[in-house]
DNA sequence: CTAATTAATCGAATATCGTCGATAGACGAT
DNA sequence: ATCGTCTATCGACGATATTCGATTAATTAG
C-alpha cells in the first residue's frame, strides 16, 4: 500500500536536491572517494597532495561536503581532520557505493 | 577483500558527478518524482500542468533527465511521452527512493 | 614574543545553470 | 495546402558555481 501520488512538496525537493548537489561535482566525488577508501581521517594538506587540487579549492569543497554531513571534521591543533561519514556510505547505493569504494552488487546504475 | 585504495580516475568521477548533477535541481527532483509516482507515461503538456512550470523549462529539464536515462522518451504523433526508467528507480537508494515514492527501509539519509 | 605551519577566507575571473518568452519545427485534422 | 496543437530550440538574463592566488586567522614550536 501507501501508493503516494501526491506531488512532492517543493521544500522536500529542495532538500533532496541539496544532497545530490553536494555530489554533483567531479572534484567533490574524488574527495569523497578518497576519504571513503582510507577510512582514517586526513588533514587538508594530505588531501591536497593526494588529490592534486589547490589548497583553497580543497578547503572550499570540504566545507560543502561537511555542510551536508557527507564528511565530518575535527580540529586538531592547527590541522583539520576530515573523515567520511560512515552513515552516509551505508545509505548511498550503487553509484554512491562505487564512488565510496564499496563492493557493488551488479552494474553501477541504469543500463 | 578488494580493498581498493587507488584514486578514483577523473573520468569516472565526472561520470558519477553527471548522474548526481541530473538530480541536483529541485525542479528536476519534482519531475522525476512525478513520473515515478504515476508509473504511466505522461506528455509534456500533462507534466507542465501537473508541475506548474513553464513549458520550455519542463522541456529543458526533461532533456537533461533523458540524457542520463533517468527518464525515457517515446514520440507519439505530435506528443512526447516521458516515463520513469524503472531500472534507475531500483538502482537508486534511500534519498532516491523517497523521491521516487518508494517505501524506504528506515531514515532517509545520514543522521 | 616571534616565527613557522596549517587551514579558512577573501576577491576576482570565468564558466555553468535555471528560467522565461519567443520562435521554429513536426504532426494531425479539416 | 492550411490551420491548430504540441514540443523543442534559441536568445537572453540574472544567479550561482568553480577555481585560483593572496591574505588572514589560529595554533604550535622555539
Amino acid at each position: 500500500m501507501n501508493e503516494n501520488t501526491d506531488p512532492l512538496p517543493r521544500a522536500e525537493a529542495e532538500e533532496y536536491a541539496s544532497w545530490f548537489k553536494a555530489l554533483a561535482d567531479a572534484t567533490r566525488i574524488q574527495l569523497v572517494s578518497l576519504l571513503a577508501r582510507r577510512r582514517a581521517p586526513m588533514s587538508v594538506g594530505e588531501i591536497v597532495t593526494a588529490s592534486g587540487v589547490g589548497q583553497s579549492t580543497v578547503s572550499h569543497h570540504l566545507k560543502i561536503l561537511a555542510e551536508v554531513r557527507f564528511v565530518l571534521v575535527e580540529k586538531q591543533g592547527t590541522s583539520s581532520l576530515y573523515r567520511i561519514n560512515e552513515n552516509c556510505v551505508s545509505c548511498f547505493p550503487t553509484a554512491a557505493d562505487v564512488v565510496m569504494g564499496n563492493p557493488v552488487p551488479a552494474t553501477p546504475v541504469c543500463d
